[in-house]
DNA sequence: ATTAATTTTGTGTGCGCACACATTTTTTTT
DNA sequence: AAAAAAAATGTGTGCGCACACAAAATTAAT
């Protein structure tokens, strides 16, 4: 009838400290109406001194209502598309979260055509939800979205691309800018001098930002050591959705060159390891990102030398989650969360794909 | 009084399907006596057929008694120590195991000495944990410790060290042989050829076959790929607790040879970097394990290039969830846990950092 | 056959909280 | 001043489970 063995308080212990029922210390914890200015007061200093935390498990057993989370993101159009691989962390966070009445649902959109991104915003408006997940890849339409889940008071989480001056509870994702730099790192580890190509692969122009970021952070650590003078860096953009694309630009450029390395800004990695593959040419360096299937199949040939990773799994799980722990919880979350630069090679691959079977 | 809108069963669900009380299905559930055999098997078959999961936190909201889970670990004696690593892993581990009326204590012992290891098991075996997590360091203590666990039926897991054929729920550390055969491709990549020491800096001999391991996979890379011959390779083991070491034994090597390139297949790296700062000689590449202070500190002065990094915190916390999911929720898992193998350089160091606070 | 002992099964309470509902107190209206 | 309305506070129930205890059914002993 007293308190817990570990100290830990209850309503009821508050309730006799501040001697009032349990059902008006319950108000003023959920802020609900109908306590007296005084009272409210009173209790909401004890609440203080004492630093109460609701006991998890009653908590969710006797709630009635679901936490309903949802997490917008880019379909997943085939295997050797990026956004297949946060899903098996969107999955487990789905799993785990079962226990404690939240459901997560996802919604994709199609990440060459802003209106699908639109569309999702409002339909999942709509839905209120108690929380949001999503990827701000188009600038005009996030923003609006934004400010509407303001109005609705819905907290937000950003993933994979950032927007600053939000009041998001968090973003999880790669600083872009530094894994260009530290591919700029790696490749001159091992090409002291030469020529490299820095290769876009896109299906959508204009160039993204993080794109676009990884290719200064990589010239920039050329610049910051001192070796720029070493390379003759050329630059090539294509657009993968053109016809006879990459093959006719990279049959052109490759004849009139020979290129001692290539460091692939994005995920299409694969696309110019294939092209170099099949010709007689002499085997540059390949420097690209993450761990799509055409891209671990030619690292395990031996075409691609580094691949950078972002643990894509990890992001989207750590993000619901966190979503979670500010809304339901209430916990302090951390606002920014990059996530690590790996460095992937033929010989540590296999330690690396095990995260998406956890 | 029906089912669960969910779908999900409940005790009192298959009471009735089973004509027979709650207590009944309690009973059976929780392998108490007092069971009628003929209604045991019968409730046990409906068991097998609905795949029923107990709704989580009734059962913790409910449980009088707390889950004990001990870890044993050697102590961490610095700043510089290994082991002082894995402790936010497991105080993160801690916190949210609070919530589920589940305890971790945390032993430590000297791993210099044997006695002390053998002495801390003797402790936790009279308290009769319900899961230890150990370092199985000492081959002949850990296999008595091993063999009355079991005789106890208390499950364990092991971390950082693995035995074979034993039936430890689960595994978390590197794979030793692998690292160090990534190691050898940093090297090989960033060096041609020329002279290579791998040094062995170590606070008790014999080497443990985590370092051996890290050595034969460095060697073995460079004979895969057919460029032994490209390489001295020099071996020097250097007992740190002798008077005058290392800076000793390294004057005179260095006396008499010059270096291009120094593996040290442990996290002792730090000294052979701060011994070659001091030095007038040669800046040779250097590649390390794990993050220390003392390390980062010789990565950022641009000393070391490359560390080897292994998550020390991440295994800690997921050798005690996976141990609790093991014992508390009767989850299956995964026995074989590698930890990734991060290539850290100065440029990305900073997004390892902070998985400590995580 | 009756009682006692034993096995087997059933029932009730509480874990801490959310939330609906009941009661009391205060304020407003007539 | 009494009645009605509104505000403030209190009480009770159930979430699903563990576990102590009560009751019934069966078996053993007299």
């Amino acid at each position: 009838m007293t308190q817990l063995k570990d100290g830990q308080l209850r309503i009821r212990d508050i309730a006799e400290i501040a001697n009032v029922s349990t059902g008006t210390v319950d108000r003023v914890l959920h802020n609900r109406p109908g306590v007296k200015p005084e009272t409210k007061a009173q209790i909401l200093k004890i609440l203080e001194n004492i630093d109460y935390s609701p006991n998890l498990m009653a908590k969710t057993l006797a709630s009635k209502r679901d936490t309903r989370l949802v997490i917008l993101i880019p379909a997943a159009k085939d295997i050797n598309s990026y956004w297949s691989q946060p899903l098996s962390g969107v999955q487990q966070a789905i799993d785990e979260l079962s226990s404690f009445r939240t459901v997560v649902d996802i919604y994709t959109f199609d990440d060459f055509d802003k209106d699908s991104f639109t569309q999702m915003t409002n339909r999942i408006l709509k839905e209120k939800p108690d929380g949001v997940i999503f990827s701000p890849v188009f600038f005009d339409s996030s923003s609006s979205f934004i400010h509407r889940l303001e109005n609705f008071e819905i907290p937000y989480a950003f993933i994979d691309a950032n927007l600053e001056d939000c009041s998001n509870v968090a973003y999880f994702g790669q600083d872009a800018f530094r894994s260009g730099y530290t591919a700029g790192k790696l490749m001159s580890f091992g090409l002291k001098s030469g020529s490299i190509l820095v290769l876009k692969l896109v299906n959508n122009l204009p160039i993204s930002k993080h794109v676009s970021d990884r290719q200064d952070g990589f010239c920039k650590y050329m610049r910051d050591n001192n070796i720029s003078d070493k390379y003759q860096i050329h630059d090539v953009e294509i657009d993968l959705k053109q016809k006879d694309e990459p093959y006719k630009t990279l049959t052109d450029f490759f004849d009139k060159n020979k290129m001692d390395g290539i460091y692939v800004p994005n995920s299409k990695t694969y696309r110019i390891a294939e092209f170099i593959e099949k010709q007689k040419i002499h085997k540059p360096l390949i420097i690209g990102y993450d761990m799509l299937p055409g891209n671990i199949k030619y690292m395990e040939s031996g075409s691609i030398t580094f691949l950078i990773g972002q643990r894509p799994e990890e992001q989207a799980y750590k993000a619901i989650k966190t979503l979670f722990e500010h809304i339901v919880l209430h916990k302090e979350v951390k606002k920014l969360n990059y996530s690590s630069i790996d460095i992937i090679t033929e010989e540590n691959i296999e330690f690396y794909k095990d995260f998406k079977n956890e």
